[in-house]
DNA sequence: TTCCCTACAGACCGCTTGGTATGTATAGTA
DNA sequence: TACTATACATACCAAGCGGTCTGTAGGGAA
């Protein structure tokens, strides 16, 4: 069986590219991508250099590929753009809220979003490293937006906003909060600003008649 | 004159400080702190090793100094927290969030908030510049609280909104803004985020009569 | 069996880094 | 004038860095 025994080795090699990707991604996370030591990505891999250097042409890349195979799924996955979403669109980003505000772990209220993180070291550094991080966010944005529209189609968000400017406020209101979380290390006020967000939120859904204000949160 | 003479040294000395914690400040802000390059800063600041470690006991120390001496004003004196404010604050806050968006140079699109920044990069690796960075945002978020404290005894501002909690988030939603539009290179982004935070502060206004929304920016 | 190529291992290298040690010009002091 | 302390300049250093080079184990093809 050629096949089975070449798809054996070939399993293995991707499995230590797999770790190289998995300890980069923990050591760059922690450190940043600059600070991050590539002996200790290797350590921590339990590889040698000449496994990373078959694997990837240099640290940039290595970087590039934690953005696009680590991060880039992390992200898309804890914010539920993965997921397909129906219904009332501003009911499912609170509950996203919300369910991110229940399950902080301390880890990381501590080192705050890895692709944040990614996008203000490296940005003036790299410019591939800024359109890869730049991807995530843009897939991230559009599907809030696409969201609101589809909202607004269906009733459920006011059609005098622009979806696509609240759907880029919405996502720098998140990474700005875990950005000032992780300055203050206080998952209180990481939680207090994602709640502040959902009640902006609340003033999307259009006036079920004249008059009612809905009330922000004490 | 001793004395004249005295004060003449003691100004050089602190001249070639200064000169040192600009040229320190304009390095990190490109590389970050911990990619900043001492001989780099030394070069700029025309100066050599032997004048740094005369006013610095080491990186860090220097580090620190940029931030209580340089950024922190920079920081408080361009979102107008060393001014003293007056009147509504709501309108205040959105005319300094216009000017700040009027005002908007290419490099600060490009390299983003000096204190974000450092928040972002040191806030695991060192506490002591975590506390330093800090208590610069504290001082912010603090002023805005006061603001808002203040309209809401003065009838400006709705009474049943948390000012504290409010105040975080303006702080956390602007530096958000920053932060994308570092990594989008966008400055048009950036000025459509804080247009919509703007929006966003008209909502605490209290309610003129029952009924009539307000709405927010197409 | 022979050969080849993939997938590493490990030694090594030049360079940059933060930091130190020593020397010294100058201003203030006695 | 002699002495001292400040405010630097300069040469130097060990360590860590990213990256290269050579060697080789082992599975697949002929």
């Amino acid at each position: 069986m050629a096949k089975t025994t070449l798809k054996r080795r070939s399993r293995e090699a991707s499995a230590t590219r797999d770790k190289l990707l998995k300890a980069a991604f923990e050591e760059i996370y922690r450190r940043g991508f600059q600070a991050a030591s590539l002996d200790t990505i290797l350590a921590k891999a339990g590889v040698t250099k000449g496994a990373l250097y078959h694997h990837f042409p240099d640290k940039a890349s290595l970087g590039y590929a934690v953005v696009d195979e680590v991060v880039k799924g992390f992200l898309l996955e804890r914010w539920g753009v993965s997921e397909p979403s129906t219904g009332d669109p501003v009911t499912a980003l609170q509950r996203i809220l919300r369910g991110r505000a229940a399950n902080l772990t301390p880890h990381e209220v501590e080192l705050g979003c890895p692709l944040n993180n990614l996008a203000q070291e490296m940005s003036p550094q790299d410019q591939r490293f800024r359109r890869g991080v730049n991807a995530t966010f843009d897939i991230w944005r559009d599907a809030v937006a696409k969201d609101l529209e589809r909202g607004q189609a269906e009733g459920t968000v006011r059609k005098d906003v622009d979806a696509r400017k609240i759907a880029a406020f919405v996502v720098a209101s998140i990474e700005g909060s875990f950005g000032l979380a992780k300055g203050a290390q206080s998952a209180a006020m990481l939680r207090s600003n994602l709640e502040v967000l959902g009640s902006f939120l609340e003033s999307l859904r259009p006036t079920p008649k004249a008059g009612r204000r809905r009330r922000l949160p004490s």
